[in-house]
This record gives C-alpha cells, structure tokens and sequence, in this order.
DNA sequence: CCTACTAAATGGAACGTTCCAAAAAATCAA
DNA sequence: TTGATTTTTTGGAACGTTCCATTTAGTAGG
C-alpha cells in the first residue's frame, strides 16, 4: 500500500469528467471557471487525494513560492526570534519559508545554498557562516536571485544587509560603563574575521576615545562568542596586571560566561565588575543578575528582512538598500547600583 | 542582468559538444563517461553558471533528497538542539533536511505540510503543534510517504514516534524529591491536550503512590509551557492553604520561571521551594541555583530519529517502530544541598 | 580486412504542469 | 431562427530532466 501510483491532474480530470486545462485552472483559483464545475473538481481532488506538484508547475512557469532562510546557528536564541519574526511576514504573504542551518561551517553553507537553489527557491535570506568565502554567493548573484543578507555582511559585497547599528549600540554601551566610573575596560568576544566584530569594537573604541578613555586602558580579547567564550576572556583579563573594571561583551552568551566566571571566582557581577551584553536576549532579563544588554529588535529585523525580500521579488530586482535598525540600551542590573540620576546617560 | 534565461542542461551540451544525454550522466557521476569528456562537461558547467533543477529531475525519478522538518516552537532550544542532532546524520546521507516552524498553531502547520509535500520531499519528521486534529496526517499517510513524530505523539495514530521515556523522568525526579523529604509536591505546567503531559504527569502520580504520598498532598497545576507559565504556577500554588515545597516542573521553561517568582518573592530555590525541570537544556546548568533537571538527550533524540527516517526511506515503508530514549536526572542545586547520602535514590 | 566484442555517446519519449489559441456552449439581439 | 457576443472549456506544445534503446567508436582476435 506504501506506493499506489500518485495521482495527477489527468486523474482528477477523469473523475471530475472534465479536461486537465480546467483542473489547472481550478487548481489556480481562476474564476474562468463556472462555480459548479469548480465544485465537481474540488471533490475529485478530494477524493483522490491529489498532492499538486509543484516541481511541474514551476518548470513552466519558474518562480515558486518557497524562500530559503540560511542561518549559521540555529542554537542561538538570537536567530530564532529572527525567523519568528520574518516568518510572520512571509506567512501573510502566502509565502513558506525553509530554514536550514549551516552551523558556522562554509563547507556546509555550500551544500545548504546549492541544494536551495536546485530547489527554485524564490529568493534568499542569508546570514553566512563565518569564514565564508569572498566570492561564495557569486553564483547566486549570477543566477539573478534575490539575496540578502542578514546580521553580517562580506567584506566585498554589493549584497544587501539587514543589521542593527552596531556601531552606535556599542558606543551607547561603553558610554554607559564610562558614566558608572569606570576608567580600564575591556571588550570581550568575537572574532576579527566577522565584519560585525568591527563593527562593535569601533563603537566601543570610539567611545573610548571620545570620553577621555585612553587606549592603553582598555583591553581587548578575542574570543568565541559562546557562554564558554566569556569563561576565558575574563580569565585572560584578570590575570592581567592591572585588569579591567568593566566589559562590553560582544553578544550576551559571551557576557553570560563571563558572569558565570566571576561568580566562580567569589566576584559578584555588577559590583565588583560590571558587564553589559549584546542582543538582548529574552534570558538577559531573566539572568542573576539581570543583564544590562544593548536591544537590537530582532524580530523588527527579521520582519524587515523578509520585507525587504518580498520587495525584490515583486519588482524582480536583485538590488536593495541596506537597512540599518535602531538599537538601544537596556538597563539592569549587571552595571552595578542604578546611579543613573546625574550620569551622562542622558545626552 | 537580473534574468538571463537561465541556462538548461542543453545549453551545456552545445557548449561542451556533446549531447544532453552525456550532460545528465556526468550530473549523475556516471562512470559510463570518458574522464576527459566528463572534465569537458564539467568545465562548460563552471564556465555556464549552471543550476540543477532538480524539480525536473524529480517529474521523472520521483525521489527527491529533501526530508522536511516540521518543528512546532523553534524557540524553544530544546528543538534547536533536537534539529542539530539529526541534521548530522542528515548531512551524512547527503540529504539536506529542510526546517519549517509551526509556531504551535495547526492552521500554520497544515499550510507547512501542504508547502513540503507539494515539494515533493521524500519523508517528513515532525514535531505536531498543539491541538493538531487527529485525522491532520491522513492525507500524508494516504500518500504513503515516511513520517516519524519526534517528542509528542497523536491520541490515536499509528505513526512512529521518537520520544524520552517521559513516564520514567517524571518517575525519578519525583522521587528524588520525596527522598529529599518532601511531603507535599506539585506538578507544574503543561497542558492536558498534549499526550506528553499525560506521560510526565502519570509518572509524577505513580512515584507519589508508591513513595506514600497521599493524593490529597499532591497540586496540579496546568500552564503554559513557558517562563511566564511557571510564574503562574508557583503564584497559584502559593496562594493555597497548605502549599507544596517541591515542584516538578512540566519542562525547564517553567521550571525558571518557578525559580524567578520564588526569587522575587524573597524565597530561595533550593532552600525553601524544592523545583526540578525536564529536557535538561544547556541554560540548566548555568542558572542560579543550577536546575535539577530530567536529561533527555535531545541531540540523540534527533539522530535517532534521522536514522529511523533514513531506514524508512530506503525500505521504501511507511511502519518503524516507537523508540523510547533513555533519561536521566541531573542533580544540581535546585532542591537544597546535596544529602544524597542515605537517599532512596539508588534503588 | 572482417567479425565480435566492449566502451562511449546519443536521440527520443516520458514525467505533471501551464498557457495559448481555438473550439464549444451559453446568452442575447434582432 | 440566425448571427454576434460572451462565457466556458479544451487540445497540444512547451518546460528541463532521466533513462531506455540505439548508434557510433574503439579494441582484439582471427
């Protein structure tokens, strides 16, 4: 029973007493067709229980409704909200979108996007595996699809980008440790292969700079951008001789590992060292203590990424703006006391 | 430049010099091809920016080498890390599985369906939202194509279902907790339309019987599975007359929500509210107290499930049986200092 | 050089749709 | 009733692959 021969619309035809042209022009929703013998095919599918290929139909009229969402790591919250968030937009579009995952691996990423592709997706939301190759999307770009990307973006690349404003977030946040008083600080997490990392670690050097912070008292360590990432930056920086008193971590699961290692070592966050995260994660509020952490709305990106997406496909361009989201700073607990009265917050 | 009439296997062939045929058995990695006439055709593929459509492909062979993966909460890291496991076996077998969200809503997720199946994909492994009707699988059943249910089963359907022995979790972490010296316990979370509550709660009741303690000691709440249903669950327990001083909670969502209203309620987790959780996600271990939680092995649960789809896939059947994962309890602090000593926990 | 093979390459039908051009049916005017 | 019009329906040629049945080229034995 496992494999009758599948029905076609020729088969439904038959039942349903007409020609397969009207079975496809039912199947279309097409109101050339009288409602009665709408109907009649409308119960042949039934009772057959038809499944309409859509690998047939799109070889003839080649653009299917199905969009490909690539992302690097299906394990960070962060790029779940994303996907909740665009998939909302593409659902009232009678779009579905399938997400696949590279997890961080070019290899990978490689075979994900050749397999989408074969597939005739529609278009392409990326948010591409770190060490991607310069040129990996070239073949996309030459196939005329719609791309774009989101929360990174290539070195080289005329390719759209969906972000937040790293930049201003990490000045924001290090503008914050600044008013608590602090005078050593350290940026902790990321990787210098990532644009992004740039990104971040130019606001917050910046700012720095532009609020009296000078360069040899502030620290910079590397790191994977993982809870356990965090562990090893704060170690790395307290065994310094003169270590920090604050950091800016690069998302939140870093500024959780770091967290979690101060308490290991008998320090409490917020008083004996202050920390502030990136992303605003839904557990940054939830944390003990609670994560100061800059926001960068990411299920407004999502939504604005697939928006951006819908756009190109209607106007069938492979051209968009980049779309740069505003970021604010949440304020809890992990910065210490709550002395905003008279800090230089305010600006 | 954006639609250049994307180039066919034909193409090639006039480029290569040779037929269409030759093009198609080079595809395939035929070794009925000369190398060097193989090379030639290769080139001219590079050279052409060729893409495969597969949906051509498939109007003939009828077996595509996507496998859909209907997940009913992505946010929810415990499917993330589900999703990680099978794609390694996935990745494997050269298939590339193709991850669609439900959000828990059965319309979506019937749109979901229709969207993969119209795909042409070769099997299907799902994780059912709640409130799935029961004859929502029918038309996939009828279509002969391999299904396997991961985590929650249907009421009354005869698809496999990979799932942790939820009986047997709940069974352990109750009696941890009475071995604790509990003597008044509540069940938090979860809801009655799900087959998953039933398991879990059974488990609960049955250690409560045979650990001596009295139906009339035992407070079931419902809620959602969440941080905010956990909220909800220890705010309505606390309100009783005589409230419970352990909790298991339905998983470790709501487990950190109890752990977050104790706190704000001045009341210690571990200390004066016993609470244990289920999945034994990675944020388990990292909270403050560290959750006691039930391990399932989620990445496992995953791989097996890839395993038994490839298995139906290649014995072209639509029958596998249930398999039951191993679980076990993870003791951290959430249930008081570790007295494990002189415990009823070996038996 | 011919025959009997084997190895390599090829034409054409088929897969399940869409869509155009055209046929058939229904409606309306006279 | 007869045309003229409009509304419905329909056959058939694509679309880009695969695969079977052939053809063609290549090799060896005599």
């Amino acid at each position: 029973m496992a494999s009758r021969p599948k029905a076609t619309i020729l088969d439904i035809a038959r039942e349903a007493g007409v020609s397969k042209s009207t079975v496809s022009l039912v199947l279309q929703g097409s109101d050339l067709i009288r409602p009665e013998t709408a109907l009649k095919v409308r119960k042949a599918i039934e009772d057959v229980g038809y499944v309409y290929n859509r690998g047939a139909a799109n070889l003839r009229k080649a653009h299917s409704n199905v969009i490909g969402m690539v992302i690097n790591d299906l394990t960070n919250p962060f790029f779940a909200e994303m996907a909740v968030g665009m998939e909302r937009v593409f659902q009232s579009a009678g779009i579905v979108p399938f997400i696949a995952n590279t997890a961080e691996n070019p290899v990978r990423q490689e075979e994900v996007l050749k397999s989408l592709m074969e597939q005739g997706v529609a278009g392409l939301i990326v948010s591409p595996a770190r060490g991607t190759a310069p040129g990996a999307f070239r073949r996309i770009e030459m196939a005329g699809l719609p791309i774009v990307f989101t929360m990174r973006r290539l070195p080289e690349s005329r390719i759209p980008v969906i972000a937040p404003d790293n930049h201003r977030g990490a000045w924001l946040a290090t503008a914050h440790l600044i008013g608590k008083g602090h005078r050593r600080l350290a940026f902790f997490g990321g990787s210098s292969d990532l644009v992004v990392y740039h990104e971040r670690l130019g606001g917050f050097r910046e700012a720095c700079a532009a609020l009296g912070i000078a360069k040899r008292d502030t620290l910079v360590v590397e790191g994977e951008t993982s809870r356990k990432g965090g562990i090893a930056c704060l170690e790395t920086a307290l065994a310094m001789a003169e270590p920090p008193t604050a950091a800016l971590c690069f998302n939140d699961a870093v500024a959780f590992g770091v967290m979690l290692a101060l308490r290991k070592r008998g320090l409490e966050p917020g008083a004996d060292f202050a920390v502030v995260g990136f992303d605003d994660v839904i557990e940054a509020q939830h944390y003990m203590p609670a994560l100061t952490s800059v926001a960068v709305d990411s299920a407004g990106l999502g939504e604005r990424a697939a928006h951006v997406m819908l756009k190109m496909i209607q106007s069938r361009t492979t051209r968009a703006e980049d779309h740069i989201g505003a970021v604010n700073l949440v304020v809890r607990d992990s910065c210490g006391p709550d002395r905003r009265a008279g800090m230089g917050d305010a600006a």
